[in-house]
DNA sequence: AATGAATGAGCCTTCATTCAT
DNA sequence: GATGAATGAAGGCTCATTCAT
């Protein structure tokens, strides 16, 4: 259990770890090859069972939720206006999904996972899709009232979900589509306001449909 | 020299492509074999290159976006309020989508495309997502006005297809979340139920927020 | 055994005795696909089986040497210089091998099975090559005289065969070595004059020693 | 991290390559299976992948032309009489060609390219028959002199080598004309001699009718 | 008689994994 | 501890051949 960075062993885990998440993230779990991960991490073909036991070990590994979970923390701590800390996620959220230089792979490998799902699903859901389901529900729990039922508002929670996740999803569609289309901070900044105004509008609706 | 629809010929065929539809379905372009198509349709593996050439001219041939395409004419056709039209192909697509008994699995597939793309993924932006956006940027331009501009407008149908498509996309998610939930007939229509309200909310407010 | 032009079964198998050859010419034995002679042959993949039982006795049929007898016989009718005739079938022999207008594929399949022998060898060896020998053998002895040694005369009879063939063998890397190079009627005489001129003159010498 | 020759992986290439030009002289490159050179070399299928990328690569490697060139070299210095440098070289190719107890097997792939070209003939005719022509080329210039033309040397060339390959080309056919006869190193210094007496007798000529 | 469809053995290659050092 | 080599199962595909009409 040594963390500490200079360990050479400790080293070739976290290139091959890297390396993962790129292959991974790009050609999803099928399609990523132990041998191009290990080109990548600079290390031999034996590295990733030496080192993980199996392709599915190092997937398990590869998916550290850690920044999800700062993300979702930050945004609980907040104590602001609930529709306010709503904009907020979507915004990092979109950012973690969108951003080239935004080294939140994992988050892009668990976008994959929804549709082409691995042995690693199990993990997924518990460590990093619960949770946000959770808090998303208690956030649109806020903003909703208390008379929306359950079930209107966890289909709350999949209509911002599905919005966000189908800008990743989506994106060599979009590539086909509209060619010149890059996904920059600020045009991320603007698909999240969308999506943030979109939402809430359908959420207040909603909420007012259950009050009546 | 027989051409009715029960040719042997024929026959085989239409078994390759239900079983292709099913594996690729299932376990996307990469994860199916020609091998257990071929099985399911009780042929030999030599039958997929008989008939289609290859792997990829199978799936190709196996995406017949009929269904989605009748889907939309019969919508088009309709004269009635642009907001009921839009709340009928809501429905008519998510049925497409989830409904187990329906057999448009070529929608699925598509739906699958879209997080690993394959060498088809062209012919099915050129065939059925392009005028999926087409129809659906059509329809809302009558709800949201002539003001509403048109990276909005873009952005609001990705909204709605999002939402959809999450219900696919997730469904292996939702499986463990809610192990009890069912995507029965009348579950399905709650849900675009839900969508539609969701969306027209969302749609007025970017609306009327252009109108200012 | 009929040999009627007309019958449609008799066009068949010749147009498929014609694509054969080429086929087998061009790529030889085992290069050659059974598919590809009936696209040539405008027929369908079950023909060959069908008329000539397997792509084998395809081949048998298709190596009819009546060409080459035909040259030999002509050769040997004729009551000339033994020399002269010598000359006359080399020339004959390489425009068999080299003129692309000549229709004697069946001696360039015999050039091919030289070096890629199939169960059809046996064929060749007894209807082509031994009747070669034999013919080359008896003029060769005419012009080298009774002194000559058995071995020593088949060994010319080697020499001669080895010329020849060689420019047929050799194409591709011809081809490589001189681009330039065609083997046009006037290149093919002079090649056979040059191959006369050095073979006479080494037989000459071959039996002027056995001669002492 | 031995180096020595005796390396288990180098055993390994060198039973493969072994096997590999065994399997390609007797049955052509596509006749050849890389199951059946795995057998031989007693190691599994993938290893031709995995020590030379490809079928095709383990073709280019096994085709190694040192012995050739070295004797070319070995020719080469002596400061003889050309005419005998032109015995020597016909004694020794001979022996490549048809010793069975000699190694050097790439020569008698070659000879097989020529009627069967694969990829790798861009390397043989590159590495060695390039060569060869130049090197016999040059000698033969000494035997014939000056006046000679160009085209007509090169005839001579392809002379000489057309009845040297004639000897492995109709080896099949030789030994159903004559099934008694074995080359064995006699009848080969026998037939060798041959070639250069026959060679010689006709370079003379051609270089006198040049002359004139 | 003649054909389009179907067959299964076999091809080369790729892959994650394990072995021997 | 870490590696290059070796493994065998499985992949898609091609082929000559046979079957059912």
């Amino acid at each position: 259990m040594m963390h500490e960075a200079g360990t050479a062993t400790e080293q070739t885990r976290e290139r091959l770890l890297n390396a993962a998440r790129e292959e991974f993230s790009q050609h999803g779990f099928q399609g990523a090859t132990v041998r191009e991960i290990c080109r990548r991490a600079e290390t031999n073909v034996a590295a990733v069972n030496y080192h993980f036991g199996s392709k599915d070990g190092l997937l398990a590994e590869a998916l550290n939720f850690a920044p999800l979970k700062a993300m979702q923390l930050a945004n609980g701590k907040a104590d602001e206006d609930p529709e306010v800390r709503l904009r907020l996620f979507i915004r990092d959220f979109m950012l973690m999904l969108l951003d080239e230089t935004n080294g939140s792979l994992p988050c892009r490998i668990m976008a994959r996972e929804l549709a082409d799902p691995t042995p690693a699903l199990d993990k997924i859901v518990r460590e990093a899709i619960a949770p946000l389901h959770e808090f998303l529900g208690k956030l649109l729990r806020e903003i909703a009232g208390e008379k929306t039922g359950e079930a209107e508002l966890r289909r709350c929670v999949h209509s911002i979900l599905g919005q966000c996740l189908y800008y990743r999803h989506s994106h060599p569609v979009q590539q086909r589509l509209h060619p010149k289309l890059r996904y920059d901070h600020k045009e991320i900044a603007a698909v999240a306001k969308h999506i943030a105004n979109f939402s809430l509008a359908g959420i207040n609706f909603i909420s007012k449909s259950a009050a009546k």
